[in-house]
DNA sequence: GTATATTTGATCAAATATAATCATAAAAAA
DNA sequence: TTTTTTATGATTATATTTGATCAAATATAC
């Protein structure tokens, strides 16, 4: 029996169960292990099939649990607070852009019941409103997979299609003489987009950012027309004195 | 049964009944409690369940299963076996199109080892070839919540910025007399906008749909060039008569 | 609170699978 | 034909997986 009628048959007997030990191969071929051995490894990478530790198994669909979600953040509850604050802004029948910062993303759960558009280049976004009576138009481009969200050209582009009444977005620093910064080009050019198309800018922004200069600066506080953030008082002066219009929560 | 095999087994339990003890799991699997300690160790370091004193838990993301995924399907068997043939065409550094079907949706599996770009509106596909080695661009547009896909002209312009190598794409029917038809348009603009972008186009579509006209019709056979079907030899006669290459898996 | 039962972690030993190497047989090319 | 290539098998060394034992940690009963 010729390699190409073994691995059809192989192919056939895994259809018949979904996992097919060296051995059982071997016996049913009539062949010895160790060339049922090398097949596996060679169909394996072909993709025709996975192997495992004394066999092989049938492809299926993915059952691993797939973690979009940046659930898993600093500050989470500074984060949640400033978002409960900030889904009030929001009201029926509006357009809202949401970015993909990991702040933002907690907006979410204040707004599933809300019936608004949501504009998003987060996948987590997408996922989390999963269900909810929010309608959702999702930013295309390419997949960061590091970040699960759209970047590039095409999705600024994209994003300039549209006008919103409000863009909910995130930075990495922030602070009075130097504006917003972020830490990746691609993130501050997308979020760049957002806040030239929509009426209303709010900035999330927890209190470890203020004050904070990363390495890209993007945009001015000229941008950003609200900060919501957990910071107090005093440390958010400078900024409203550059007319930008501060909410402290608690 | 090996870890691999094991390891998904248990994430099928934790799917049933959110907390299995070790000793369920041991009995379950016919296996010793100290290897199912392991590897349920393992998995939690992985992140895929939840470690309890005695046993384990499904994660809290999972307790509200995202069904992304239509797994579910009729002719599942005969899907798997047209998109792993189909699967064969595709050569590494391939821009390919994959639309919103649930045929061409099964071609993950059998490419996500593969070093290509998967072009696609629909989030079930991003979904399953998370981690892969596939770069992805998506199409941008409205959220049709029902499909888990992109529809709209907006995502109709998108897709005619790309040009592609390969298109895979679905119907919902099909008859020599009347070419392509579908049961919703959304869908059909869709798939007829990825056709007409790239080189090589591919319907994948089980021998049910084969002489079947559903009430819109989108599209002549003129844009397709191959035909992969499990239908036999004597059906598909009149597809290859208008010089269609049709492919007959198995 | 203590006592008891479970569960776990660590270490080791046995079983098993795999990789590496070389030898042989079959097929293809010269 | 002979040579070369390719596929297969045997052997040994290495790596992996598994199970057993027992002390430590944790949960449960009292």
């Amino acid at each position: 029996m010729s390699f190409q009628n073994r691995k059809q048959t192989i192919l056939r007997l895994l259809e018949e169960k979904e996992e097919v030990e060296v051995k059982e191969f071997a016996q049913l071929l009539n062949i010895s292990e160790i060339t049922i051995r090398r097949d596996l490894i060679q169909m394996a990478a072909e993709g025709l099939l996975h192997r495992t530790h004394g066999g092989a198994m049938r492809l299926s669909l993915v059952q691993n649990p797939v973690t979009f979600s940046n659930k898993t953040t600093t500050n989470a509850e500074q984060k949640d607070k400033i978002c409960r604050v900030a889904a009030q802004f929001i009201q029926e029948g509006d357009i809202i852009f949401i970015d993909c910062g990991s702040t933002v993303f907690r907006l979410c759960p204040y707004i599933r019941h809300k019936k608004i558009k949501v504009i998003t280049n987060s996948l987590p976004v997408v996922y989390e409103l999963h269900g909810s009576s929010v309608s959702i138009n999702l930013i295309g481009g390419e997949l960061d997979v590091e970040r699960q969200a759209i970047h590039g050209s095409i999705a600024e582009e994209h994003i300039k299609r549209y006008r919103a009444n409000r863009a909910f977005i995130g930075v990495d620093g922030i602070s009075p003489e130097n504006g917003l910064s972020a830490l990746s080009e691609k993130e501050a050019s997308i979020t760049l987009a957002m806040a030239s198309h929509s009426a209303q800018v709010y900035l999330l922004c927890d209190a470890t950012k203020l004050g904070q200069d990363k390495y890209l600066q993007f945009a001015g506080l000229d941008i950003i027309h609200t900060l919501i953030t957990d910071a107090d008082l005093k440390k958010v002066k400078p900024y409203q004195d550059q007319r930008l219009q501060v909410i402290c929560v608690e």
